[in-house]
DNA sequence: CATGAATGAGAATTCATTCAT
DNA sequence: TATGAATGAATTCTCATTCAT
């Protein structure tokens, strides 16, 4: 009998695939690159190793398309978040908001690959994010000179350094710290505030 | 007649163990803690493997050194580059300034060294370097709020954002571009504005 | 169709646990712990050293499981010749030759792993098996005293007097000596008498 | 002016040679050919490991040396003792007492040579002093069967059951057991009469 | 003659990737 | 198609031995 691509097995097909990518998000939020070996994200995944190589040519794709979903969906909210603002200002602020709330929320899966360098491939890739983060961030500075709202300035430098400066302030946070809910609006604020004054946001 | 250890020999031993030091420096400013294996630092130090634990207990001792050295260095010379100062915003625009413009003119070890995780011991002395350099600028906006040079603000959140803020800048450039000298001074410009408005640099 | 382990691959995966532990075996029996070196190990028993370490976690565990295996038989047999017996004296002329005699054979690993020393994890199985094998004789002991047949006397210290005795009358003869049958039953019967004996065997 | 050996010079040459063999004798007794690598003893002889290798060819040769002379010093002790007595009996229990005596009081390196295989050439001599002692038991067999004290006998399976029976009675005791002197003498006066009676001793 | 830094051949262990079933 | 045992190159670390001073 000729062989024929049941629905059932195109489910189970992109089930295991769907899986794969969430064990490895998983795992890279919880302990970096180098807890998310192959072995361990089968294990995580339930299914083989070989099941991996069959949705992913090897590791380093496997982790570029977890970074690039990742930053995606980061990316796609900010965006979201800038998008519902009335000035660049506002946009700005919020769009740091977001990121570090987030961040600050739970095991935050765009910084892992923001910070943590691996095998050249997902490094490339890994450039890319912290470039496409920077690009967000450099829609809203555009914004705010056109507007007169914030004084000329490098646009490429001054959204790279934002980039860094949020992520910065949250490396020592992130970690295993247990602060409470007030204290992260603080951060939050201090952060956002930062920024708002970098970009020279007339007060 | 008993053994007497020679100037030669110490000068020699002394020597191998800095050869190893710089071989192991440049390794990690080329290609990071991955390029900086055991094999490949002793054939660039020109030494045998033995060698290296002779000198060194261990590969993450041998990197905590180096890293230990690096930020050392950095952070010597950015508080002497501050003391020279007459007011904190020129302090932090000199800091900032200095630290960016030898980072463009080489392979930065403290960035490398600032960003990339390794083993558990080596990333507890990354933790360490990373909050050492934020405790500088620390004393500079602690300065600069006493003098009422700058509005009162989180001084580790604007700390942090700083040393975010131009590492993060430093990213892209640092890389394989082939920058002018003007280039290279309009992005000292840049990140050193983005930082003294970050601030609230009066002025 | 969901995988499903077949009968061949099973075979397969214990049959390469079962040949590496015979290659240790051997090895060990041949040139003690020195001449199992894990590469060797893999090389004898036909598999990579990659897969050793699927079976095993670490050399310690394999070698601690070969230890405790050849002890374990040793010791099964020496209780069934002794459950035989119908008195003490007979029970413990038959262990010693039983013992003995396998020795003479072949290879025997028990005296290997009771003589010689390795890494702290199998030296501590090796003194248990010291110990089992000493207990096993402290049990004809006791019901040789009990039934009046053997006089009161430390037990523990005759016990462990006649393991000493027959390993260490076996050192000598072990080694590459081509000794006839009769030889053998000869030492046999030197060591059997002796230890019967030593143990005040009345008659 | 022609070079002269000194008086002095042999006395601080022999002495180094002194003090490496001491050193190596404290360390084999303290934790087995293991604990003695070559940079150990140098450190306990107060030399380099360049002098060792002046005084002797290799680390094998080193160890052969303190084991013939540590062995040689037990024969020597046991032919006394065994010479100081009436008939075999007492010369057997004097011999065997005098032997578990001191190995219980303190680290006795001739058991630790007897007990531990190392590298072939210091194996060969191992067996070689296992030997030498089984033949100092081995004339006292004689005599006692010349005498009629002892029963005809397989004199060599004999001599090496006694060497077996001591020597393996005092594995567990000799470790770190804190037994009180009493204690001591009980295992003496036990080890002794299986002794005895194993070699069938009249009376 | 003494020194001890240097050597480098091993030895154990890891892990991405393959492939017979 | 899924499985997971097998592979083996790569990597860190050890230690007996040498040799320039």
């Amino acid at each position: 009998m000729a062989y024929r691509r049941t629905r059932l097995m195109e489910e189970r097909l992109a089930g295991n695939r769907e899986r794969i990518l969430r064990a490895t998000r998983r795992l890279i939020a919880e302990g970096g690159f180098r807890q998310a070996q192959i072995a361990a994200v089968a294990a995580e995944a339930g299914v083989s190793t070989g099941t991996i190589y069959r949705h992913f040519p090897s590791k380093a794709e496997l982790f570029v398309e977890v970074l690039t979903a990742a930053v995606g969906y980061e990316i796609t909210i900010l965006r979201e978040v800038i998008a519902d603002q009335k000035d660049a200002a506002a946009a700005l602020q919020a769009a740091v908001g977001s990121f570090v709330r987030r961040a600050l929320a739970g095991p935050n899966l765009a910084w892992a690959f923001i910070a943590e360098p691996a095998e050249p491939e997902v490094d490339a890739e890994r450039i890319r994010a912290r470039k496409q983060l920077g690009d967000v961030f450099k829609t809203v500075l555009k914004w705010g000179v056109a507007s007169g709202q914030f004084p000329r300035q490098n646009l490429d430098a001054s959204a790279a350094c934002i980039v860094g400066a949020f992520t910065e302030a949250l490396v020592g946070p992130i970690g295993p710290s247990r602060k409470t809910l007030r204290d992260k609006e603080r951060l939050v604020t201090a952060i956002s505030t930062f920024c708002l004054r970098a970009v020279g946001a007339s007060g």
